[in-house]
DNA sequence: ACTATACTTAGCCATATGGCTAAGTATACA
DNA sequence: TGTATACTTAGCCATATGGCTAAGTATAGT
């Protein structure tokens, strides 16, 4: 039962909820993306993400200097529970805005998404 | 997305997380029998109730100075969530170990329970 | 009408949580 | 080997949460 607690524990945030919303669609996000997406220091982004990497839900993967992130979708009796959180966001406003916010952020490499976040100049369209 | 992330901080407590488990199991539970099951005063057994209702977990019924708590069963879209929950908890020793103490409090009438609850003797066992 | 009582609400307190900044770690590259 | 940088950890602060007691509400029974 604390297994089930921790997991409904890392749910219950808005912003953990979002960060599970945008790699239910894009399969793999690196912290630099995931920092873009929900507006917080990459710190803040960090914790949220050892949160979802403890409670089972998200697995991470290490590349140089990058991280990436994604469902941990092996893990089958979690399935249910994503398909389950999948099936109510899929007509949700705030998921949506964050799908095209997330069109854009994968659009340009994590690379240039970094140096924006360093606040140099980056990625065209916005 | 405010309505599931509501719905993950109602499941995201240990003690809301036993009483959910509990009416999947008994159908119908008054308040002095989720009190007693996980032994708080009844203002916070009140209260977590009120997160649960909320949340549209959980319905509530009134038959006159008892109050009396089911899962809402008829919310379909929520019936994967309730079913996966379920499962997960099937052979968790915690709830295991709840249902049997609500093998005993459910034995008694909820009017010997609150009896017990204000100290006086009630219900044979223990 | 009055009392008892099952539950709810209000208000208090300790702890948990989520944000930040600053310091630490690890990796790429000159 | 030294510097830049992508991320993590530590420590701080404001707010949220879960427990309690005490007061309030509604209903049953005398």
């Amino acid at each position: 039962m604390n297994n089930l607690t921790t997991i409904f524990k890392a749910l219950a945030d808005g912003n953990r909820l979002r960060i599970v919303a945008a790699l239910i669609r894009h399969e793999e996000l690196c912290a630099c993306q995931i920092t873009e997406l929900i507006q917080v220091t990459g710190a803040t982004a960090s914790r949220h993400m050892g949160i979802l990497l403890s409670s089972g839900l998200v697995e991470s993967r290490k590349d140089g200097r990058w991280v990436y992130y994604r469902i941990r979708r092996e893990q089958i009796n979690l399935s249910p529970l994503i398909h389950w959180i999948e099936t109510q966001l899929y007509t949700d406003t705030d998921v949506t805005r964050d799908a095209k916010k997330l069109a854009e952020i994968t659009a340009c490499d994590p690379e240039e998404l970094c140096r924006k976040q360093r606040g140099e100049k980056c990625c065209p369209k916005k």
